[in-house]
DNA sequence: GCAGAACCATACGCCACCGTATGGTTCCCT
DNA sequence: AGGGAACCATACGGTGGCGTATGGTTCTGC
């Protein structure tokens, strides 16, 4: 053997991160549910022998991985948003952008968000989503709209976010096709949760 | 025994129905998963063997119980709406307002969407999805807004909508929490979603 | 008041998965 | 080189669910 150590193709022998990673894997692929001691171990082409030398027992590697994935996410996200200048109306604008866009990527996402009931899952979402709420909101104060409103418009865009992840997923049909519509309605959305309203007072249309 | 016929709380003989209500009632607590013969048979107080005699098979129960949901849960919605006037803007911000308190309401609703990926679920969801994003769309084009307008509304409102039910579940510590919260906040939505934009061209706010 | 249909109970085989036990390999250190 | 630690394979028992088989019970029409 010319190479050894911990890279090649083939490693002989694995660590509890090859597990972490195959599992998040299969959560992107087939949920929560997939993730299956012997299917998994059949994947990673070993045995459970290997596994239950690395891992309590499933939740374990369940834990494991959502810990991982959390940590990554949520440092992707912020680190890319917060290198972003300081208009905090452009920086909400890329938050808005960069997070819908993965939405549709990271199908972990939308995996767990799937199973937010599950114990191992609720902690993290909550963590996550109050989180993002939070500091959505502070930039809705950072562009000058009252503590309340701004909490009201970080929860709507924060809603509509969600809600945007589950349309890809369950019918992504009626989501814009075109590379053109899809920018035309974020830009629709962008504009339409960033801007204060019209007339204070009588907010009926013509 | 005094009383004979179908409305005794302990019926002799359960009919199909009776399986399919057991069937909603798991879903709503524990999801699709939850849908297990021996459990439904044992907390209908009878056994598999009732069960295989009126069902082919598990899966045919699922597909019965997914229809009658769809069937009430959109006539119920639709119903309640149009016989809500004739004004647009009022029947829309009914629907927001209604729509909203269902999400909260009916868990069935939550649990579907939470297996979206699933094959007896899909069809349901993806039809329920664009009937009501259509129906949306065209309250906003009744209101008056341009088609291309129109349809990026109803899928924004829809999307909060979807997600509003999303937090709902996952993290309801961050919905506003008081009652009068509660209303302040779904009053925000309505206008937020249903006002025109002040300023054509120029979005940027001061 | 009984025959046949409708309905239900029990027992069984099957499968997929979890977790354990136990005995092999392979590595690393000296 | 050889011994202990790290790692992996295989076999096993257990659980929970699906679906079938087969015989029992209740209802209904005549």
């Amino acid at each position: 053997m010319v190479v050894a150590g911990t890279s090649a193709t083939t490693r002989r022998r694995l660590t509890p991160q090859d597990w972490v990673t195959a599992a998040l894997a299969v959560i992107a692929e087939g949920g929560l549910a997939a993730v299956a001691v012997e299917p998994l171990a059949q994947r990673l082409g070993t045995s459970k022998g290997s596994f239950y030398w690395h891992f309590e027992n499933r939740d374990a590697l369940l834990t494991a991985a959502l810990a991982r994935w959390e940590e990554q996410y949520t440092a992707a996200v912020t680190a890319e948003n917060t290198r972003a200048g300081a208009d905090p109306v452009q920086r909400l604008r890329l938050l808005i952008r960069r997070v819908t866009t993965l939405a549709e990527t990271d199908s972990v996402y939308v995996a767990l968000i799937a199973t937010a009931g599950h114990p191992a899952v609720a902690p993290v979402l909550t963590r996550i989503t109050e989180q993002r709420i939070d500091y959505t909101a502070a930039l809705f104060r950072d562009i000058g709209f009252p503590a309340r409103e701004a909490r009201y418009r970080s929860l709507l865009a924060y809603s509509a976010h969600l809600g945007h992840t589950e349309l890809a997923r369950s019918a992504p049909g009626a989501l814009p096709r075109g590379r053109a519509d899809r920018e035309a309605y974020l830009q629709h959305v962008v504009t339409t949760l960033t801007t204060p309203r019209a007339l204070r007072g009588s907010s009926r249309p013509a």
